[in-house]
DNA sequence: GCGTATCCTACCTTCCAGGTAGGTATTCAC
DNA sequence: GTGAATACCTACCTGGAAGGTAGGATACGC
């Protein structure tokens, strides 16, 4: 389903908005604290930082913190940051437009038998990642409905 | 994501829904007719099988049929049937009572900081297989065809 | 200029999705 | 009863990627 790229990345990013104070936080502490490999970890902060999601300072007393408040940085950033695009089977794509497009649909060839379900699940995955804030997983908050 | 052992199977399945009527469907026809290699459809249709979603008669003129109608499987059944269970990363899986747990848990250690959002991405994918039966999948009925 | 940290590129290894191969058992038509 | 068609079973193969390692270059604080 999602891989550890993903896991990892988000908790790098729910470490950084719970650490979000002045100064930035190195990834070393954060792998030492979540018992990560740093070098891996390095990788992912990467992948990251070229989307924006977080900022970096070099150095001694360098590390990283969040380029926005935790409160505006949704799931969804994260997770495609890390995975790529987001889709549940090979053959459904979204195209800049956010139309959700079937690849054998784009060669003249009818569309999978199955498209509707896979967009649909597609939809559902997207529409819960962009509904979830970074600041709402760092804060156990009142939310407690429905636990399932 | 999922892989093509969910996207072959539901084809499978949609193929047979739309056959369905006396005469069992031959596993080499649906073959063809996907353009999927038969080989590797039998590993998928004996899954399909052994989780009672469809019925095989063997010989000549053998072949497979639903084991139910289809209005009456859901998209939940197959793909977890094909895939195991279905969860997007590996510490989060649904015991038998369907409480969602995240494998951290178990062991005294405290979840994972990220488990809120696991759960609702798993319960968005499981509701919306739940919600989509093979029946809607092969009746492109009443939906707008204008938009996509 | 030394230690600390990010940044970058290359590589390595294990695992498994996806597929192949070959055989056996069952049923039908004749 | 024979042969063709079909399901059923088990074992094996293979490319690619997930997950991780290695080693250095670059920037910053003191």
């Amino acid at each position: 389903m999602f891989s550890t790229k993903a896991e990892y990345g988000v908790r790098i990013m729910a470490h950084l908005a719970a650490h979000d104070g002045t100064a930035p936080v190195a990834l070393g502490s954060i792998a030492e604290a979540e018992a990560l490999p740093l070098a891996y970890l390095e990788h992912l902060v990467q992948r990251l930082r070229r989307a924006g999601l977080v900022e970096s300072r070099r150095g001694a007393h360098g590390g990283y913190t969040l380029a926005r408040p935790a409160e505006e940085i949704t799931m969804a950033e994260v997770v495609s940051a890390l995975e790529g695009e987001i889709a549940p089977i090979e053959c459904i794509t979204a195209d800049p437009d956010g139309r959700v497009m079937c690849a054998r649909e784009a060669n003249g060839e009818r569309a999978c038998p199955s498209k509707l379900l896979w967009t649909r699940v597609q939809g559902a995955i997207v529409r819960t990642l962009e509904d979830v804030t970074l600041s709402e997983l760092i804060r156990p908050v009142a939310r407690k409905k429905a636990a399932v």
